[in-house]
DNA sequence: GCCGTTTTCGGCCCGACTGTTTTCAGTCG
């Protein structure tokens, strides 16, 4: 059993115990095991085989390490299954649909007998759950719009697709009424590949007419809520857009808040608990003797002297980020790391990983021009690299067996060549490597004779058919691909396209450990609908010392700006410079290269 | 259920908004 299945299983544990009202600490508990089985390297499968102890990891005690055995000896848990008989199983999608939770689900089941997303369509359609206590005309109708949503959205939206509704709307809000500075926090900020929502904070002394132009922006289709420093629209594609409005001193501690992640932040405020301190999105405070340090329910307490919202105790920091951490004893953490995978830890060492950037990038190793599927010819493709003030490129267009996308065979790649050295003729200052994306057929040979691989210079497989092998069938055929010894880098590795087709089933451990013994780079594949490796992948490969290469997999000129997000996803997998072959200059590079 | 060189018991992050209520529960992030 796979560490996600683990994960997955404790996780609906959790949600079954929530809906029956359990202590919401247990529950919390079972997400935080769950969360580390699903981010862990090693598969809990070997870790149970060794007999290791698991106790020592954050948030899995005795008990939770013996689910994990019970799952991994018998493929399933005896709690879990007891607890989806408790509840009708259906129940358990309701608390994805927004407005309701486990309460009113569990209300719903108790006192309606509504077990099914259907069943709880047609009773909000009749107006039947209006009549139950706590219910009314708006939560009916919330509850109605929530389940279209629930059904129509499912997927999160790419963050590129995210860049697209929330550059111009940033625009347009500073253009706000006496609005002093606009920041998108978020996961958005954090650049993760898909955002659910956009998160814009505003600073203003005064709120009222800032929340006007928001709610009044032209791509606004719904406005769910309106209030003195809080404001959620849905655009017209369904994006949901939240806006707090702040005053300037709390600027920096709304955005470390609501940057993220939702684990970073709790870190944070246990730090500052162990300094005497409180941190809310309005800034860090000293708490005072006697103070009480928990926000209870419907607790109001006194303003605090700066007047920034409810709040107890004395305002020490709150105006910049790097405030706020530097109060709980941290450098400045780039957003791309705040998940907890352990640059809190590093921070405190001062190990916090020098991320690359950008600028850092001399080449890109896998683009298509007119010879197979791309748009642009080889030449385009080259003087527009050339603009980049990359030092070399690749032309990596497609093999035989790729037919739907015009792939080339021996004869066409003998003429492409030639083609590629006239065009280096015509342009100094950038190298033109000859390059295939050579496909990785279903037994795990290559697409391309022997005699025609050696004369290439850079040899990039990729699979593009039999996405559905079993996986242990899967993982040898890949394997078998890169001990192939001409073979230097293994593209888009996972083959998943972002919201439309998961990532095929191989034993990426495995893989990880032949590249790095047989010094074949990975691909980070830029593409905001690939992305892939992931960063959970990328820090693995770090760990391992396996070489990774950055590429945009261009069908276009235009597409080879879509490397920032490589670079983006590179970030949040604390990769640096030092890890990434393609920022080296072109003599090192080629020699950094397999070969 | 997990966790602990201030604790092995008693905590566990914190606040806004809505709707349905007359003081708060549920949900969300």
């Amino acid at each position: 059993m796979e560490n996600v299945e683990i994960a997955r299983i404790l996780d609906e544990l959790g949600d079954v115990l929530e809906i029956q009202g359990e202590n919401p600490f247990r529950v919390r508990a079972y997400r935080n095991a769950a969360r580390t089985i699903r981010g862990h390297g090693t598969p809990f499968r070997k870790l149970v085989e060794e007999g290791a102890d698991l106790t020592g990891l954050p948030g899995i005690g005795k008990e939770m390490a013996a689910h994990i055995r019970e799952l991994v000896e018998t493929g399933k848990l005896g709690r879990h299954e007891e607890a989806l008989r408790s509840i009708p199983p259906e129940l358990l999608e309701f608390i994805r649909i927004p407005g309701l939770g486990p309460k009113r689900a569990k209300q719903l089941w108790e006192e309606l007998g509504i077990t099914t997303v259907s069943a709880l369509q047609e009773a909000c359609e009749q107006g039947r759950l209006s009549r139950l206590k706590g219910f009314g005309e708006k939560i009916q109708k919330n509850i109605l719009e929530g389940i279209e949503s629930y059904r129509s959205q499912q997927g999160r939206f790419k963050l590129s697709d995210a860049d697209q509704y929330v550059l111009p709307l940033k625009a347009y809000m500073e253009k706000a009424p006496g609005v002093e500075r606009i920041e998108v926090a978020g996961s958005y900020r954090r650049r993760k590949e898909t955002v659910g929502d956009i998160d814009i904070l505003a600073v203003a002394r005064e709120a009222g007419p800032v929340m006007e132009h928001f709610v009044a922006y032209p791509g606004v289709a719904k406005v769910q809520s309106a209030g003195d420093t809080r404001g959620t629209v849905f655009l017209g594609s369904g994006l949901q857009v939240d806006l707090r409005i702040l005053p300037r001193e709390s600027f920096g501690a709304a955005l470390a808040y609501f940057t993220g992640s939702k684990e970073h932040n709790i870190r944070i405020r246990r730090l500052a608990i162990d300094r005497g301190l409180r941190v809310s999105e309005y800034g860090v405070f000293r708490v005072g003797k006697g103070a009480k340090t928990a926000g209870g329910r419907g607790q109001k307490g006194g303003k605090d002297e700066a007047d920034l919202g409810p709040s107890l105790g004395r305002f020490v920091a709150g105006r910049e980020e790097s405030e706020v951490y530097k109060a709980v004893g941290l450098p400045w953490i780039p957003p791309e790391l705040r998940e907890d995978r352990g640059e809190i830890e590093a921070a405190q060492q001062n190990a916090l990983p020098h991320l690359i950037e950008l600028r850092d990038l001399r080449g890109d190793l896998q683009m298509h021009s007119t010879w197979s599927d791309g748009q642009n010819t080889i030449e385009e493709m080259a003087v527009a690299c050339k603009a980049r003030n990359y030092e070399y490129l690749a032309i990596t267009d497609h093999s035989k067996a790729v037919s739907v996308a015009g792939g080339l065979d021996a004869e066409r790649l003998r003429k492409q060549w030639k083609e590629i050295e006239k065009v280096a003729e015509r342009h100094e200052g950038i190298r033109i490597l000859k390059g295939m994306e050579i496909d990785i057929l279903s037994d795990g040979s290559l697409d391309l004779e022997d005699a025609l691989l050696e004369k290439l210079d850079i040899v990039l497989v990729a699979v593009h058919s039999k996405f559905n092998l079993p996986p242990a069938q899967q993982t040898e055929r890949i394997l078998k691909a890169l001990q192939h010894p001409r073979v230097q880098i293994f593209g888009h590795p996972t083959g998943r396209i972002l919201n439309r087709r998961g990532p095929i089933a191989f034993d990426m451990d495995e893989v990880l450990s032949c590249a790095a013994e047989l010094g074949v780079a990975m691909e980070l594949n830029a593409h905001p609908d690939r992305l892939d490796l992931m960063d959970l992948h990328l820090m693995e490969a770090r760990r391992r010392g396996v070489k990774v290469v950055i590429n945009t997999d261009a069908h276009r000129v235009e597409d080879l700006d879509l490397i920032r997000y490589g670079v983006e996803q590179a970030r949040r997998g604390w990769l640096g410079r030092e890890h990434v072959l393609n920022t080296l200059p072109l003599g090192e590079f080629l020699k950094a290269l397999r070969r």
